[in-house]
DNA sequence: GTCTATACCTGGATAGAC
DNA sequence: GTCTATCCAGGTATAGAC
């Protein structure tokens, strides 16, 4: 197997382990053997933890493009698109009880950590905010289009930090079926 | 100065560093320099670094309730007592900036670390969630009275997330409006 | 109650053989 | 490209003097 495929196993493996465990409280030993390789070869791939990091951030880039591109083809209206977006929060319910968001809880860690990746990990929302903002533009918000794109992010950030504490599935459930109707509300005025 | 005092300095400046740095991130070290004493001399008010947390906990626990009970005292109708929770966030929107939500980021953190005291960490938003549904159901909300409070809980945090991960100051403003609305909204329905 | 000294371990990182 | 062996820093925790 060639250099490349050994060093994506790697950043798969220490993407699923900074979102179950944290950045912080995952070591080389544990990636080295959720991959199986041991913790010396890992340097020729890596130079540093951080550097890690910022693949694994480039990773769930590139994941989360390719969802909102699909989201975008599958979607007839800027409505069902959003809706998407919502919907994914059910989807991944038992995933969030869990962990929490993969965006937001690696944001706050970072943060904390006054760690420089934290602009990186910053632009996964950017690309959330600007997506949803392009949808609320095409239902014809085009003043508070940014507002609301971050008013949707921060409901849907609100509710994966609840349901983690509380792991309350149907706290989930109720709060989407909320947004689902705010949502409503909004395309109902759009002109 | 007697035990309780420099046990006291100890949980109190744990609580800052804790809030600031995060649980993990947080060596004894830190909080050793923070109230001036050496490291050794903690084992003798803390066997471990759980204990710590447990006493943080302990601390924001009885911090909360107290800051509950005056703003029972201070708000004359339950809107007006809901909207001191809601500007919480306004009068601690620098630090939120910075660090986020102490009660948030700590539920957060410690799910990640898979940690006993998780729960005990919980139950600073079971504080928050008890109080808020008593008032609206003071609103004449009997039946979603929790839901209401859980709802409104779910905002704060993730307003408290998305203002610490950008940096947004006005932001927290536009939301706190928002809730500032919603509430009206809700308080007008009141029976 | 507080200190210094120290044991012990884990984690990040390097060197060099294969 | 992968391994083993190893270094070093920092973190938790203990022992024992004052």
């Amino acid at each position: 197997m060639g250099e490349t495929k050994t060093r994506d196993r790697i950043v798969e493996a220490a993407d699923g382990l900074f979102y179950r465990q944290g950045f912080g409280h995952t070591s080389f030993s544990d990636i080295a053997e959720a991959v199986g390789i041991s913790r010396g070869n890992f340097y020729h791939h890596f130079k540093t933890k951080d550097d890690i990091l910022d693949a694994v951030i480039g990773l769930r880039l590139a994941n989360t493009r390719e969802m909102l591109a699909q989201w975008e083809a599958e979607g007839a209206t800027p409505e069902e698109r959003i809706r998407s977006f919502i919907h994914m929060m059910v989807a991944n319910r038992a995933e969030i009880m869990r962990h929490g968001c993969p965006v937001g809880t690696l944001c706050t860690e970072l943060a904390k950590l006054d760690h420089v990746t934290h602009n990186e990990a910053t632009r996964l929302f950017v690309l959330f905010r600007s997506w949803l903002a392009g949808q609320f533009r095409q239902l014809g918000r085009d003043r508070d289009a940014d507002a609301l794109a971050m008013h949707l992010l921060a409901r849907s950030q609100g509710v994966a930090t609840l349901a983690n504490a509380f792991r309350d599935e149907r706290f989930i459930e109720r709060e989407v079926m909320r947004m689902d109707a705010w949502l409503g509300s909004i395309a109902a005025t759009a002109h």
